[in-house]
DNA sequence: ACTGAGCGA
């Protein structure tokens, strides 16, 4: 009958389990490897006074992000990028601050909270490109 | 139409 195998059964599963005490024989590893690096390619840049906002609400314009963040410092200047096409908002800004402590502050007050509807993600902004030389070709002309 | 990762005219 196989009510006998039956009752055999679960005390071959009670071995199986108990000899699990060696766990590094498990294939499943959580652990990352020991020879990994931290940030190959860290994500975030250097301190600066730039900040890079993104998560922005499409309906969030330029005056809300530079009213948002000028309470937690002095805001130089701030800018939300929009499409020259379509001219909606591609989701992200920028916001300068005076210094680099108030820079730091507004990441920290800003960073992972609400925004139009939205959470919003503040870190410091890259460096941008070289505008060149002085040329009238540069297209860095007209603004700042 | 703006849809959802990202680095600007």
């Amino acid at each position: 009958m196989a009510t006998r195998a039956a009752v055999a059964a679960p005390h071959l599963l009670r071995r199986f389990f108990c000899s699990n005490s060696a766990s590094s024989s498990f294939p499943f590893v959580p652990t990352p490897p020991p020879g990994a690096v931290p940030s190959p390619a860290r994500p975030t840049a250097e301190p600066n006074n730039n900040l890079f906002v993104s998560g922005l609400s499409k309906r969030t314009t330029t005056e809300k992000l530079r009213e948002e963040f000028s309470k937690f410092g002095e805001v130089v200047q701030a800018r939300v990028v929009t499409d020259r096409v379509s001219g909606y908002s591609k989701g992200f800004g920028f916001v300068k601050y005076a210094t680099l402590e108030e820079a730091a502050k507004g990441i920290e007050g800003m960073d992972g909270k609400f925004l139009d509807g939205w959470v919003i993600f503040a870190e410091y902004a890259r460096p941008r490109p070289p505008p060149g030389h002085l040329n009238d070709n540069s297209p860095q002309f007209g603004r700042q």
